[in-house]
DNA sequence: AAATATTTTTAGTCTTGTCTAAAAAATTAT
DNA sequence: ATAATTTTTTAGACAAGACTAAAAATATTT
């Protein structure tokens, strides 16, 4: 069994795993947990006594096969809890995130298994993230960048980088949701930017934000 | 705010209030809370500095009406909770509890009106326990124990006293649950044992059963 | 009214998880 | 290859919440 804390930092390392590999740095699971690296070391040193991650001074750690598990697990719930507050609590996807920071960490595996059915087993959360299975396996949707697109190309909606509050209230001002068609009209070859087309409504994004929003095309 | 261990002080103390009224002993909240007397005396010399409620040194302990609110709210999520586990994820009244004392302390404003609205706004948990609306208050069902039925006297059973898992598991094994009509034979005046019919069987319970079935007549 | 028993508080210790400051190792620049 | 910089670890401290053992207050007997 892990605290609260062992598990946010199990989540924390699952994701950086994700996204650049194996051998994550006592400075990067600092700064995704706005702690100090130091209460970092400490607790590597713990979850490595409890083999959930490999850790071997100045090198950084990595996930075993069951610290995988037991992260995916967490992440399942969490984004099984935020297809539940949008689907039937009225809660909009960029209230969801907070809440699930708390939901995530109930220990109950029936709870789980039956909040999975009783949403009819989704398979991604209200951000487009795929949910894991309880073996904490998932397919990867395959999906590129909108700012990888070229002009006149279109693509689907399928996610966001940025889960953001702000980031997901800037796209709902502007029609940008789960499943919209987005067309490239433009794109600006000084800064970046794009015109695009999406809802039947042309508008102009910033090179930023176009690299926060995932498509299908 | 309060930490997950001063919301279980509150509530322990909140419910000692609702049975024995005012002055809670330190020695009271420790047994309730599985805990040691001088690990008491440290919180609830915490929770008077919150203004939670009144602490004089061999005195015992009241609730301020700021702290019977907190208090409320807290019983009041876990309820709900208890609610939705039955109502929409096929649990048994004798599988909640446990997950309950975890979802209590969810801190979401929103979540827990949504919760209600979702639910239908229920007025009472699976065990007959009245839900707390959003600023403490709730109606008391008047009920009285089974034990005080005399011989030929009939009711209606409306809540438990005891939530244990192994006496809910042994009330359904015997068809008795909420609603069900419960009619009293015989009592042996002996050991105060009755014979009881309910669910159209006759059947003996002993004297500490009827006394933590609620009925109504 | 003492003496005894019980309850409650105090004093001191421990664990978990955090922090700052300093030391050590690894990396980058000259 | 040395020096400077950055990253990581160690050492020591702290707060929360718990515990044990001993002291103090209260309650109960005789
Ligand atoms: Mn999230
Ligand atoms: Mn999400
Ligand atoms: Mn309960
Ligand atoms: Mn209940």
């Amino acid at each position: 069994m892990f605290t609260l804390s062992e598990e946010n930092y199990l989540k924390a390392i699952f994701h950086l795993e994700m996204m650049s590999g194996t051998g994550i740095s006592t400075n990067a699971i600092a700064s995704k947990l706005e702690t100090k690296a130091s209460s970092v070391t400490d607790m590597v040193k713990k979850l490595a006594e409890k083999q959930v991650l490999v850790y071997k001074k100045y090198q950084g750690v990595s996930l075993t096969k069951s610290g995988k598990t037991t992260a995916a697990r967490i992440v399942r719930k969490h984004r099984l809890w935020e297809v539940f507050l949008v689907e039937k609590l009225n809660f909009s996807w960029d209230e969801v995130h907070d809440v699930a920071e708390q939901l995530e960490h109930i220990k109950s595996p029936k709870l789980t298994r039956e909040l999975d059915a009783f949403l009819g087993f989704p398979k991604t959360d209200p951000h487009g993230d795929p949910i894991p299975d309880h073996e904490g396996r998932f397919d990867s949707v395959e999906k590129r960048l909108l700012s990888s697109l070229k002009e006149n190309e279109v693509g689907v909606c399928v996610g966001v980088d940025d889960s953001s509050s702000n980031f997901l209230q800037y796209l709902d001002k502007n029609g940008i949701s789960l499943g919209e068609k987005i067309e490239v009209l433009s794109i600006e070859s000084f800064d970046g930017s794009l015109s695009i087309k999406v809802a039947g409504k042309v508008l102009s994004i910033s090179s930023k934000i176009a690299t926060n929003i995932y498509i299908q095309s």
